[in-house]
RNA sequence: GGACCUGUGGUGCAGCUCGGAGUGCACGCCGGCCUGUCAAGCCGGAGGUCGCGGGUUCAAAUCCCGUCAGGUCCGCCA
């Protein structure tokens, strides 16, 4: 437990709270932190739990002492054993107490808004607002230290790999695709932006271009979009780049630090990351985040109904998933899972449960009698069901059918999101466009410097949607943790892909101006990917949102609760910044 | 832009369906007692515009409308 590296810096203390024992007794000790809990017993004896980050140490002092709840004081005293039978085995320095000599008040505290021992878990709307207090619990704590074990082992695994950490500029000029950005006004440019990046991702790529071969940064990336328990405004990403590479090189490069993170946090050494394809991820997933730890795939039965004549399943897909133990769900519970389907875009569902029959297996449902027992038989081969089972059924177009039935799994099996293990997985082969926009032109799925997978290079002009991309997800347990793509660097194809997206060579030049330009002095084929710190530490601290492991995060309307902002600003600032507001429909007054 | 959930002493809840005096529980707080507790114990006490505004009603924490705040989600996040 003790850590020689602090001994030196221990300052007003000798001793951390948490860090003494049995083998300090007989020393003199002084230790500092705020009073967790006193028992008082009479004039002259009282009880001090004192916490620091390390832990709590029970403290023996007169009591006499005015010591309350979240004061902070120095206590030294003889190191001792408790008497027998006092000894406390629900903290770890539980067979040790500091006899208190002498008792400094370093300062004094009201009584807390709410509990710091967490025995009550206040609202987060209190939370926030007490922030300071809240970072003293034990549980908050822990999730900042992690994630600054998470943040240590990334650079480990970067530095190791070779990689250059670079930092590039917050304030940054518009972009015109991608995320709403925030935008700062220029005080000796009147009427001219800078805006926050959204990610360095044009920084990065020049940095190829200039040669640094391998760079990295763990930046924070602002976005003006809605928030959400996975996203806010400001998040922290591993960015990193690198030259000379195929998208193979940059998994491993990947892999290799969220396998470092895993292994640092947990301790134990993490199954390797798996890899699949969008379209295989679709198939069985039903998304292209798919969630590893627990089965339920879907199953095709396009095979088992082929030529049936029921009406509903002569369609492009026929899928269906099987839930274990799921014969007993009553018919409220069915009708619900009906309307979910329905809701989430299927023309219907379609369920079957799996009874036992005096010579096998029976399908009870109410399309029971439109399917041959043929059919039935094959139905129940191709899923594998059993006696107890429950089948839901999808059928329609392909993509949709996966999506329903992809989310009913999550519905109906999913383990809380935090819950290890820690499966990570590469999702491959992204498809380069993502339908037609209002003009009729394919929309970008990536970004426009995203290089197509070469094998469909000769597809791009005459049928873009079947085109896959060099570009691939990291998955986590359901969660997207980052994306990346090996970019372009021929400006041949760089001008096909314009051409197909319907920008003309005016408007690049004009949208994306100097990284084209830089592109003409000589750009190495390059690729990278980034991915969010956030939601890699909220997972590995078992927190479903990454509030809980951000110090100051923002609420869902962008407001910090303790700084209060954001704020009006006084009318000299906004003229320095040529600046005017316009009026507002109405004035928001506290409620 | 939209859907849903929540808002009651400092904290967490119950009360709301079926309107009848701010009623209750746990923690905390203040005072007293208490020399081995550790969620200390015992006795006493203080503390409330029921988020805010409007409506219905003899009467509203409770029903209706609006609004604000927090949360979850859809849209959005190349």
């Amino acid at each position: 437990m003790r850590r020689e590296g602090a001994a030196r810096a221990r300052g007003l203390r000798t001793d951390y709270c948490g860090e003494l024992g049995p083998e300090d007794v007989g020393r003199t000790v002084s230790v500092c932190g705020w009073v967790s809990r006193r028992r008082e017993h009479g004039e002259h004896l009282a009880f001090v739990d004192l916490r620091d980050h390390t832990g709590i140490i029970q403290c023996v002092v007169d009591g006499g002492h005015d010591i309350r709840a979240e004061h902070v004081i120095k206590v030294t005293g003889e190191l001792r054993l408790r008497p027998e039978g006092t000894v406390n085995e629900a903290i770890p320095t539980g067979e040790v107490e500091v006899g208190a000599s002498e008792v400094e008040i370093l300062s004094v505290a009201e009584p807390p808004p709410f509990s710091v021992d967490g025995r009550i878990a206040a609202e987060e709307q209190v939370r926030l607002r007490y922030r300071y207090v809240d970072l003293r619990r034990e549980r908050m704590q822990a999730n900042l230290r992690l994630r600054a074990q998470v943040n240590a082992a990334i650079r480990r695994s970067m530095e190791r790999q070779g990689f250059v950490e670079i930092e590039t500029p917050l304030l940054w000029t518009p972009t015109p695709e991608g995320a709403r950005e925030f935008a700062i006004p220029s005080r000796l440019q009147p009427g001219s932006f800078y805006v926050l990046p959204q990610s360095p991702q044009i920084a990065k790529q020049l940095l190829m271009l200039s040669g640094f071969d391998r760079y990295y940064q763990i930046a924070r990336c602002m976005r003006d979009e809605d928030l959400r328990a996975d996203r806010q405004f400001e998040f922290t990403q591993l960015d990193l780049e690198a030259s000379f590479v195929r998208q193979e090189d940059l998994w491993e490069v990947v892999s290799d630090s969220v396998l470092e993170v895993a292994r640092s946090v947990t301790g134990k050494e993490p199954p390797p990351v798996e890899t699949m394809t969008w379209s295989e991820a679709l198939e069985r997933f039903g998304t292209d985040k798919p969630d590893l730890r627990f089965k339920m795939e879907l199953v095709r039965l396009e095979e088992a109904v082929a030529g049936t004549g029921f009406k509903a399943f002569q369609a492009e897909a026929v899928r269906a998933l099987c839930l274990k133990g799921g014969a007993e769900l009553g018919r409220g519970r069915l009708d619900a899972l009906t309307d979910r389907a329905k809701k989430l875009g299927a023309a219907g569902l379609v369920w079957l449960r799996v009874l036992r029959q005096s010579d096998g297996l029976a399908l009870e449902s109410p399309v029971a009698k439109f399917l041959s027992d043929k059919e039935k038989a094959a139905v129940v081969a191709a899923t594998g069901a059993e006696e107890g089972d429950l089948l839901l059924v999808v059928a329609g177009e392909r993509a949709r059918s996966c999506r329903v039935l992809g989310q009913l799994r999550l519905d109906l099996a999913q383990p809380a999101v935090s819950e290890p293990p820690y499966r990570f997985c590469w999702i491959t082969e992204f498809p380069l466009f993502e339908g037609l926009d209002d003009d009729g032109n394919p929309v970008a799925a990536h970004h426009p410097f995203t290089m197509p997978h070469p094998d469909d290079l000769d597809r791009l002009e005459s049928d873009p949607l079947s085109v896959r991309s060099q570009s691939y997800d990291l998955v986590l347990n359901g969660w997207e943790l980052g994306s990346g793509s090996i970019r372009i660097h021929r400006a041949d194809i760089q001008r096909r892909i314009f051409s197909v997206l319907g920008i003309s060579e005016q408007e690049a030049e004009s949208r994306f101006g100097f990284l084209l330009g830089a592109f003409r002095y000589g750009a190495p084929p390059h690729g990278g990917f980034a991915y969010g710190i956030d939601r890699l530490a909220a997972l590995m601290a078992g927190e479903e949102s990454i509030r809980e492991v951000i110090a100051f995060p923002k609420t869902q309307s962008g407001a910090d609760l303790m700084a209060e902002s954001p704020r009006a600003l006084p009318e000299r600032q906004l003229e320095e910044l040529g600046l005017r507001l316009l009026p507002r429909p109405e004035a928001k007054s506290p409620g």
